[in-house]
DNA sequence: ACCTGAACACCGTTCAAGT
DNA sequence: ACCTGAACACCGTTCAAGT
C-alpha cells in the first residue's frame, strides 16, 4: 500500500464538490454558493474545481441536475402511492411539498443562473425531462385517449399552478393573502382540489 | 448662482442610483447589479451609495418596489380596458405579458434576494400590496357577493396560475412541452382560457 | 448632510508549475 | 491527469477625512 498521501483527492472530487455545495446550499442558502467556499468545504484549492467544471455556473447546473433527479423521483413515488384516480392531485401536492422542503434547491433549479446555460447542458436537460415526463404520464393516466396536443396543454396548465403556488409560497407572498402560514401541503391540497383557477371567468369568454 | 461644481450629486443620488441599476438590469441582466457597478454608472464613488441604502440588498428591494408599482399599474390598466366580464382574464394575460417584457425585473421582484428582506421593508410591502389588490378586486368584480375567504382562495389559485406560467416561460421550460416558442401573450391566453388546470382529476375526488 | 479615498476580506478565472 | 500557488481584476462593507 505504501504511503497514501491524502484521503479524498484521488477519488472523485467532482462529487465531493457537489456534496459540499449541497451542504452549503441547505445550511447557508444560495448566497453561500461561492466557488471558493465550496472548494474550501471540500478541502481543495479553488482552482481544482476547474478540472471538473467549466466555471461556477456549470457547477450550479450540475447541482440543479441532481435536484431534478430527486424531484422526479419524489413526484413519481407520490403518483404511484396515490389512490386510484387521485394520482394527478398527489403529484401536484408532492411538487409543492418538494419546494417547501428544499426551498433553496428548488430556487436554484428554476432560477436565472441555471436557466442561462440550460440549453447547452445535456445532463441538466435530461434530468429535468425526467421530471416533466412524470407530469405528462400523470395527465395521460387521468385522461386516457386524449390527443397529444391537449395532453401538453393540460400539463402546462397544471405545471403552472403547482409551480406558481410553490414560488409564491417560498416568497412568503401568500401570507399577504392570509394564507401560507400553516402547513404548505394542506394549503396545496386545498387550492389544488378547490377547483379551477380562473373559473370566475364566464364560460365561453375566449 | 456662483460656481456649481457637479451637476448630479446635490440632487437626489438615490433616484440616480435606482435609474442606473434599472439600466444595468435591463441591458446586462441581474448579474450586472453590483453595487460598485451601479455607483460607477451613476458617476459616484461606491461608498456614496451607503448614504442612501443600508446595503446592496436594500437597493435591490427599492428597485423591486419600483417594479411592483409599474406592475400594479399595468395590471390595473388591463383590467379597466377589458370588455365587461373578461377583466379577470385580461389581468392574467397582462401579468404574463409584464413578466415576458421585463424578465430580469420580474425575477428580481420575486427572487430570493428581495424575498429575504421583504418583511422589514415597508415601501416594498406597500408596493406589492398594491399589485395584490388589483388581483383581489378582479376576483370580487367577477364574482360579486363572494365571501372574503373564497375571494382570497380564488385569488391565490389565479395568482398561482399566472405566476407559474410566467416563471416557466422565463425559464424556457415550456419549450420542453413544445409550447412557449411563439407569442407569450397568445400562449397565456390559450392556457388561461383553456380551462381549469387540474380538471383532469375526477370531480369530488377531494 | 453628503461624498471621497483608502483599507479590509472576500470573489471568479487564468496559468505556469508541481506530482 | 489532477491539484497547487500566485496573480489579476473584480466585489461588499467600513470608516476616517474632506466639503
Amino acid at each position: 500500500m505504501a504511503t497514501r498521501p491524502r484521503p479524498y483527492h484521488h477519488g472523485n472530487l467532482r462529487d465531493a464538490l457537489l456534496d459540499a455545495a449541497e451542504r452549503l446550499l441547505e445550511r447557508k442558502g444560495a448566497s453561500a454558493l461561492a466557488l471558493r467556499a465550496i472548494a474550501r468545504d471540500a478541502h481543495v484549492t479553488h482552482a481544482a474545481a476547474y478540472h471538473h467544471f467549466d466555471d461556477r455556473e456549470a457547477l450550479l447546473r450540475a447541482l440543479a441536475a441532481r435536484g431534478y433527479d430527486r424531484f422526479a423521483a419524489a413526484l413519481a413515488t407520490a403518483g404511484e402511492r396515490a389512490p386510484p384516480g387521485r394520482g394527478f392531485l398527489e403529484v401536484g401536492v408532492a411538487y409543492v411539498r418538494f419546494a417547501a422542503a428544499h426551498p433553496a434547491l428548488f430556487r436554484l433549479m428554476f432560477g436565472a443562473e441555471v436557466a442561462r446555460g440550460r440549453g447547452g447542458d445535456d445532463a441538466l436537460g435530461a434530468a429535468s425531462d425526467r421530471a416533466l415526463n412524470v407530469l405528462l404520464d400523470g395527465v395521460r393516466a387521468s385522461a386516457p385517449g386524449l390527443d397529444e396536443a391537449s395532453v401538453r396543454r393540460r400539463a402546462a396548465a397544471a405545471w403552472a399552478v403547482v409551480h406558481g403556488l410553490s414560488g409564491l409560497l417560498l416568497d412568503g407572498q401568500l401570507a399577504a393573502l392570509g394564507l401560507g402560514s400553516g402547513d404548505p401541503e394542506r394549503l396545496a391540497r386545498e387550492i389544488l382540489s378547490g377547483g379551477a383557477a380562473l373559473e370566475t371567468a364566464p364560460p365561453g369568454a375566449g
